[in-house]
DNA sequence: AATGAATGAGAATTCATTCAT
DNA sequence: AATGAATGAATTCTCATTCAT
C-alpha cells in the first residue's frame, strides 16, 4: 500500500548469473523480431529458436507467452522514453518533439514493430507504469514546445500520444510508404502548431517540418 | 497494384437458394460480431454458433478462415463507400467529410470493428477492389472539400485514407475514449484546413469542428 | 432450482450420431483400461491410440482429462450401483451384501481398477450423485441383512461404504493375491457380523463366508 | 521375495559431509511435506524449493525421482517399525497392536502421508527390506496378543498388514472423518478379536476398543 | 558439494479443415 | 445444402534430468 509502483512479477530478476542474462537478452531480441515480423500470434518455439535456446529455456525466463509479450513491450517503451529523454536535451523543443514521433512512428514501420500489441493484447498487459514514465517524457516536450510558441496552447499530452499510437498502428498497414508517412505526418503536425505557424504549403521539409 | 480484378474465390456465388443466401448473411454478421468482440483469433467454431448454422455450413460459405475474414472487411469496405456516398450528397462537403471520418472511427471504436484484422492477417487480404471504391468515395469528397476552400489544396486522398486508419486503429487502443477520440481528430482536421479556416482554439465544435 | 440432481455438464448428450455415440464408448472402455493399467497420470494420447480415434476424439468428447476420469468414475460406479440393486433381488441379503464386497474387491484387483483415482484426483471429482446411488443400494442392503440378523445393529452405511473403499484400495497394493484377498475380507466380514453368527475359526469358506 | 538384500542405489553413502547430511535430512523432510499435501506427482523443484535447496542438490542425492519416493517411504517404513517395537515394550499387547493399527491410520489421514504412492508408483518402489522389517514387528506383537487370547488364533501377519494399508489409504479418500475413521476401525478390530471377546455393541470405546 | 540455468521430451488442449451421414 | 463428428498438426506449458559455473 505505501511503495507504489513497481509490481512484484515485475522486469528481470536482479542477480543473475552473466549466461543466463545473455540469454535473457537474446530471447527478448529474438522475440521482438519475431513477433515484429509476424504479429502476437507468433509461436514460442519460434522464438526460442530465433534466439538459439530451448523452448524451456524461454518458459524460464517468461513463464507464460503474455509475459514476453509484456516484457518486450516495456523494453519498447523504455527505449522511448530514453529517447524523449535525450532529445529533450537538445536545442528546439518543437523540432525534438516532431522527430521524435516521426522517428517512431518511421521505426515501427521499418521493424513492423511490436506497436501493433497494443491491438491485440493490448488491454491485458498491465503496462502502466511504463507507460506512465513514456508519457511524463513526452509531456515534459509538449510543455516546452508551448512555451515556445511552436504547439497550441490547447494540445494536451493524451492527445499526443493517441497521435503517436495512432500512426505507428497506420504505418503498419498496407501502403504505408515513407512517403505517405511523412506527408500524413505533416498534415498531423500542422495541427498541432498555432496559426501562426502553419505552413499551409505542401509539407517540404521546413525549418518546422519533420 | 497492377493486378487488375476479381480473383476466383470471390464474392457470393450468383445464383443461391433463398436459404443459402439467408445462411450467408447470418455468418457475415456473427462474424462481424465475433472478431469484433475477440479479434481475429477467435474460432471460427465460435462463429458458427453465433450464427445459429454447424461448422461446415460456415467452411461451405467460406472456404478457408481467410476467405471469412477477407469478405467482413469487404462488406465493411462497401458500407464504407456507401456513408461517402451518401454524405457526398448532401450540404458542405468538408462537413460531411470530417463527419465521415468521425463516425468511422467512432464505430471502430464502438464496435472494435475488424479494422484491427488489418494487423493480423495483414496483407494477405487481397482487398484492393474494395479499397479503390473507397477511396473513390474519399476522392470525390475531398475534391470538392478542396473545392469550396475548407480545406488544403495540397492534401491527397492517401493521406485523409491514411489518417482515416490510423485513427481507427488507434481507437482501439485501451484509454481512447469519446473525448480523447474528439480532440484528437479535431487536431487532425485543423492539419486538414487551410490557414484562413484554422481554429486555433480549443477544438470545441464550431461551424467548421468535427 | 426445481430440477434437484442432473447437473447440467453431466453425463452424455441425449441426441447423437451413431458413430459418435459408438467413439464415445470406445473411448471410455480404452480410457478405464489404460487408467486401470497405468493409473490416472497416464496420458490422452495412450487412450485415444487404444480407442483406435485421433486425439482430438477424445477431447471432443471430454474437453478436459479430469472429464474423462469423472466420466469412467461414474460409468463405474453406475455398474456397481447395479450390481447391488441385482444382488438386493434374490435370497439371502447379508449373502448378497458380502459378495456385493467381495466381488467388487476381487474386481477391483482383476482390473486394477480406477478406484485409485479417489486417491489422486478424488477430491476434485465431483461425483456426489453418483455415490449417492450406490450409497442407497448398499443401505438397502445393509437394512435388509440387519433386519435378518445377519449383521449387527449398529453398522451404519458409511461403515461398510469405507471398508469396501479402503479393500479395494488395498487390493492394488503389491501383494494381495487372491487368497490374502479373502482372509481379510473374512476378518472383515466377521466384525460385521453379530456375535451369534460369528464364525471364530478359520475362515474358510461356510454357510456365511465369502 | 527371494532376492534378499541392499540393492546398489540404496540408502544414504555412509561417509558424508556434515553439511550434506544435514540436506539430505531437509530434503527428506520436504518431500515428504510436498508429496503428503500433493500427492507423488508434485514436481522436484518444489521439493527443493521447500527443502531451501536448489535443484540440483535434490538430484545429486537422489538421482532419479524414484529413489527420492522409496527413500521417503524407507524412512516411514522405518518410523513405522519403530513405533511397533516401543509399543511392544509395554503393557497390554492387543491393546498396543489396536493402537498401533489406529495411530497408523491416524497420522496417514491427517498428513495424508505418501502411502498412496504406492497406488501410483506401485511395484516399482523395492521396498522388501523395509516391509519385512514393518512385517517381523507387527508379527511379533499379533502373537504375543494371540497368545494373550485377545486376538484370534488363525489370524496372520498378511491379514494384519493388509488391513492396515487397506485402512491407510481408505483414510485418504474423501469423506472419512475422525469419527468414520473410528467407527470402521472397531469393525475391523471386532473381527480380528475371538468370539468371547468381541464387544458386538455399538463400538464406544471400551475396555478392548480402539 | 552446491548451484541454478539449460535441455527437450512429453502432456493437455485448440482449431482449421475434411468428410461421412 | 446442411450437419456435426473426426482429424491431426500446432501450441502452450511442465518437469525430470544434465551440466557448466
Amino acid at each position: 500500500m505505501t511503495t507504489p509502483s513497481t509490481p512484484a512479477t515485475d522486469g528481470p530478476p536482479q542477480r543473475m548469473r552473466a549466461d543466463a542474462r545473455r540469454n535473457r537478452a537474446r530471447i527478448l531480441a529474438a522475440a521482438e523480431e519475431v513477433f515484429a515480423e509476424k504479429g502476437p500470434s507468433a509461436s514460442t518455439e519460434e522464438v526460442a529458436a530465433r534466439a538459439g535456446v530451448a523452448i524451456g529455456t524461454v518458459f524460464k525466463h517468461f513463464p507464460t507467452k503474455q509475459d514476453l509479450l509484456r516484457a518486450i513491450m516495456k523494453d519498447l517503451l523504455a527505449r522511448l522514453t530514453q529517447e524523449v529523454d535525450t532529445l529533450a536535451g537538445d536545442g528546439d523543443p518543437a523540432t525534438a518533439l516532431f522527430d521524435f514521433v516521426s522517428g517512431t512512428v518511421e521505426q515501427a514501420a521499418r521493424k513492423r514493430t511490436v506497436v501493433g500489441l497494443l491491438a491485440e493484447s493490448g488491454a491485458g498487459l498491465q503496462l502502466a507504469d511504463s507507460v506512465q514514465l513514456l508519457r511524463q517524457g513526452v509531456e515534459g516536450l509538449l510543455a516546452r514546445s508551448q512555451r515556445a510558441g511552436a504547439v497550441r496552447e490547447d494540445v494536451r499530452p493524451d492527445e499526443v500520444l493517441a497521435l503517436l499510437t495512432a500512426a505507428c498502428q497506420g504505418a503498419l498497414s498496407a501502403g504505408w510508404d515513407r512517403d505517405l508517412q511523412r506527408r500524413t505526418l505533416a498534415i498531423v503536425f500542422d495541427g498541432l502548431r498555432p496559426p501562426a505557424w502553419r505552413t499551409g504549403a505542401d509539407p517540404a521539409p521546413g525549418p518546422r517540418d519533420l
